[in-house]
DNA sequence: CATTTTTAGTGATTTAGATCATCGTTAAGT
DNA sequence: ACTTAACGATGATCTAAATCACTAAAAATG
């Protein structure tokens, strides 16, 4: 785990801020403010970024890579709230609403992320009104996403969910209708709120079907408009 | 439905905005400003507040009664994404990441709500941090409790999650160990992700396991102890 | 107040998917 | 390179809860 701290000597440095997204929104001033309570972090697959229960000192905006933000249940059991890549934001929820994280996070693939002190983040949101807007925009979204899930895990079965799954990973996650996966069966099971070998038969059955193309964590999406219609049928 | 609409010669009232909760961060001038884009209005049992899919030009603000935030999926299954009480939102995030209501709404009971229109909201939100702040403070609550339902949705069986429907009326909804549900069987089925049959049957279990009494829409817990292991063990 | 509709409650049956068990295969660690 | 562990894949079995099919009790409606 390779560790970056941004010491006085770079003070006049802003390096660490990305000049995209939603920090755009940041002035100079801003952002020199921000990088003094902010660490770029490397994590390694499988590396722990935040542990549930534990003090929420920390806000996460990954710059490449991916993660996984999950809770656990009862026994070995879990499930995985969301997968954040670049651009995104993780346990902002648990920042602002409570004083320990409410889930954890772990590194899905090698993945560098900004650790923001939520002290600094507050300051910011106090003083810049468009910043504001957009995390409540964040959050607003992050909202619909999950209650967009909540309905799928009540309503829909397997071939509704893994259509689901296939169409996050294609339409949000890699953004192509072929990529290779960097997630165990396991995970991808935690995704959808089923186990391993259900997942594993659906996806040999959506083989089968000509559905998508299979070959390991190489995936491929051979038709979309069924993908679509499973998801809508649930 | 009663409505009252606040029109020019009320311009400088006040009465509209609540002097509690949320609206205390308002200045004077922004109470009256946010009047402007203010409407009172009375639901009755069953009435609609919106609609999936409709423009969501408004955000509601709950002042008395109770209302179901709820999303139909397949066939006419629905699920119930959240009740609403006095001082509660509904359809905030969906003002703020969507120009569409992503779920609909409907009184439980009389319900009296503020429905506050979204660009009147925003106005505040762009001058006011505080204001904007306790919303992004919500918001992260709101993120919190939906994605613990979608922990126990999809690990917690039957008398689990009958508890924690359980443990949701007396701790939040109805503060009370003893309270009469306005909810119908199948309503409070919807809130926990199961069908109305399973409900009434996990319920009786209770009653016969001296958990909780039970007569019609009046329950008593008696056992807030059994409650929180059952809802822990899942 | 009689009638239609909605809600509550039970039993019998079915079923999707979890669980259990096992085995190659791939990857990791020594 | 060898050993151990993690992962992917399949088959057999089991079970929680959905579904179906009713009856009874309340509520709403005219």
């Amino acid at each position: 785990m390779v560790h970056f701290s941004l010491n006085s000597e770079y003070n006049n440095s802003q390096n660490l801020i990305p000049d995209d997204g939603i920090f755009n929104y940041l002035t100079g001033d801003e952002k020199i403010k921000l990088s003094l309570g902010v660490t770029l972090m490397t994590f390694e697959r499988q590396d722990m970024i935040y542990k549930q229960n534990m003090p929420s000192d920390h806000v996460v905006y990954v710059i490449s890579g991916l993660i996984k933000v999950y809770s656990g249940g009862r026994g070995d059991r879990v499930i995985c709230i969301k997968l954040a890549g670049p651009g995104s934001f993780a346990a902002l929820s648990s920042a602002y609403a409570s004083n320990l994280y409410m889930n954890s996070a772990a590194a899905i693939e090698q993945t560098v992320a900004l650790m923001i002190r939520k002290e600094n983040l507050s300051d910011i949101l106090k003083q810049n009104n468009m910043f504001s807007l957009s995390i409540i925009n964040l959050m607003g979204k992050e909202i619909l996403d999950i209650s967009k899930k909540l309905v799928t895990f009540s309503m829909k079965q397997l071939p509704g969910r893994v259509a689901d799954l296939l169409r996050y990973f294609s339409e949000e996650v890699f953004k192509s209708n072929e990529f290779t996966v960097s997630l165990t069966r396991q995970e991808m099971a935690e995704l959808i709120g089923t186990t391993k070998e259900s997942l594993i038969r659906t996806l040999n059955e959506f083989k089968n079907d000509r559905i998508i193309d299979l070959d390991g964590k190489n995936i491929k999406i051979l038709s979309n408009d069924l993908i679509k219609v499973l998801s809508e049928i649930g």
